[in-house]
DNA sequence: CGAGCAGTTGATTTTTATCAAGTAGCGTGG
DNA sequence: CCACGCTACTTGATAAAAATCAACTGCTCG
């Protein structure tokens, strides 16, 4: 197989075509211009590389030489201040792309909260490729505005939500994550800790621990377990999420 | 001139590459790949239009279909929770890009904070764009990436900085932003009211006041009216901006 | 079985919001 | 051109939300 054939399956790979148990149908909407079926079958010659939990993929100020797209497990992509203080930009998970940042040095880092899988190829090489596959530019800008979409709605969220507010919208999308991946509704599964909630939330584990404890005891929701969550009423999950009062 | 002249004229606006007085340096490096001395020749069709202050550009939920580049004035642009709380997620200047936002309605409203004018354009004139200026996708794709970059360090100023520590980064990027546009370094013009950088940084207007207040007693600022700001001590600001105590 | 870490719960403090009362700048109309 | 009135802004007092500090619980893994 050459090169560019390789480096086409990667392609495939990061516009997120390639076939997956969690994510399969999401991706495959998001280029389905692309001529799938050929490129299907060179996807298995994907550049695959293992992360272990707590590992970095990218590091904040390294030179931007990677792309990668998650093909297992998830990701916590982080900034953090001078002096510790650490806010989660976002969670990533199976199907998702990483790399996508600007300029020639990452501004965050990205790390592994359980055991990852990746493809990962050179900025270099993605440049070539556009030249064989134009369709995958649009591809990234559609993912790109929806990253975007998903930043602003994180802005509200931290300029102006209350904590509960801000932990019922977390669980929210959380849950609607898990069910397209393929789980239950109104059921989903925690892959970080309460730490990284709270990170992620612009909250304490404290808080996060205390809305967590009244949510339970006003039944909203259910601990199956420390990461596993019942949602039983969505509705009253939804309203607070938004706003309303409770 | 053909209807495609002039969308492409449409385009050139689009990518930045339409010579401007306070942004043309910054504009032309986006997409300096095109053929910039034919497009630019057709610039001077493209599709103006002119938005009083206050007036809106697009509107939360409005079904999508124009793409916007402002030539001239600023712009605000929000989201609402349903109990009248804002976030403002960012301020638009002569130059940037607006409508990117991904979906088929807008997930934001922009208005305008002065008189503003802007290129606007229908998607699908857009989509049809692209066969003819390939590299108009490579662009957009570049002007997302930053904006995404910065959604994220605007997340780690919400989540994670003090009142202080908000206005002092917000003070530097407009500074820097009006030195780009060709003012002088260390003077800034604010576009915008109290209450709406109160909005866009997570605050109230009276801290926003407040912490103004400070920054005056202690000689890092001066201001000479209520909306063009000298900043005295340059690298004490910078110093709060990232989280050194003061 | 026990050590250590994640998580919970409680007491207190801090920060910022809220409420309230001015002040100043600006545009309008006399 | 000046005065008036509106709105933006400032400053102060108090309240609320969440952070911090501290103690304890319980799970997980050697």
């Amino acid at each position: 197989m050459s090169l560019t054939d390789s480096l086409r399956a990667a392609c495939v790979n990061v516009a997120g075509i390639r076939p997956c148990a969690t994510c399969g149908a999401r991706a495959l909407s998001v280029c389905g211009s692309l001529a799938e079926d050929g490129l299907r079958r060179l996807a298995a010659l994907a550049d695959d590389v293992t992360v272990a939990p707590g590992a970095a993929l990218v590091r904040e100020g390294d030179t931007a030489h990677h792309l990668f797209n998650i093909t297992a497990g998830s990701v916590r992509v982080y900034k953090l201040l001078p002096d510790g203080r650490r806010q989660i930009v976002g969670f990533l998970y199976a199907g998702d792309f990483l790399g996508l940042a600007t300029g020639d040095r990452y501004a965050f880092t990205a790390e592994a909260l359980e055991p990852v899988t990746v493809c990962k190829f050179r900025k270099t090489e993605y440049r070539r490729l556009l030249h064989d596959l134009p369709d995958l530019e649009s591809a990234l800008l559609e993912r790109a505005s929806h990253e975007l979409a998903a930043a602003q709605e994180q802005m509200l969220l931290l300029g102006r939500k209350t904590a509960q507010e801000r932990f019922a919208s977390f669980l929210l999308d959380t849950a609607r994550r898990c069910a397209r991946a393929g789980g239950e509704a109104d059921r989903l599964h925690l892959t970080m800790t309460r730490a990284e909630i709270a990170d992620y939330l612009g909250l304490t584990t404290e808080t996060v621990s205390r809305v967590t404890s009244r949510l339970k005891t006003t039944g909203v929701i259910r601990l199956l377990s420390l990461s596993d969550i019942a949602i039983l009423r969505p509705a009253a999950l939804q309203a607070m999420a938004h706003g309303s009062q409770d």
